[in-house]
DNA sequence: CTGTTATTTTCCTGTTGCCTTAATTAAGGT
DNA sequence: ACCTTAATTAAGGCAACAGGAAAATAACAG
């Protein structure tokens, strides 16, 4: 679970939940932190190599989107966890594949 | 969120594993590690300000297990963020069949 | 080709994180 | 009381990380 390091730093956790919301580019991203470019430039290198987030390449511009594969595994994981450890958590596990 | 910064650290991770499996004590936990029970007690110290596990004292062991509050918020977390991208879905598909 | 915009890469520095050894606290057993 | 077991705290070293500045790359417009 390499994606969870990714998400340690919290300037990394607002960019998710960022684009969560909508795709957006390098620069819209850096432009909505105090830091610089570059900074934001290097979390993102590091959320691509988490695979948490996808590029594609507009013109100049690159557009970064949440990776689908990442955040389920992720999500895969944090359920896993859940479902060990208390066996009351079935009706909670049926829940869960209901609305998937 | 700060039970993701605390996730960052692999053996962490693996603690939690464990702990989702079965409450154990300090030392139980320490001696499935390669290192010394110090570092391992550093760790369960993040965890617990981290509200991941909590601790009980049974004579001169501490019982750790899971903290369902912590583990939850982290699976709330991880869902609030697929929840706002799974009803663009079908536009973020076609974007990445597009390229990549 | 030159200039401009968008983004990343490189290099550098201060900070943080992880692990070790040594010392300390706490609880029981003899 | 003394010793042992269980666990934490303290102090120090070293690697990894975050962020800034400057330079490099990429893509487009004139």
């Amino acid at each position: 679970m390499s994606a969870l390091a990714a998400l340690a730093d919290p300037t990394r956790q607002r960019i998710v939940e960022m684009l969560a919301r909508q795709p957006l580019s390098s620069g819209e991203i850096a432009g909505r932190f105090a830091m610089t470019a570059p900074a934001v430039s290097q979390h993102l290198k590091t959320l691509r190599d988490a695979r948490l987030v996808l590029v594609t390449v507009d013109k100049q511009r690159r557009i970064y989107r949440l990776n689908p594969e990442g955040v389920d595994e992720l999500a895969a994981w944090v359920t896993r966890i859940r479902a060990f450890w208390n066996p009351r958590l079935d009706a909670l596990e049926a829940a869960l594949k209901k609305d998937n």
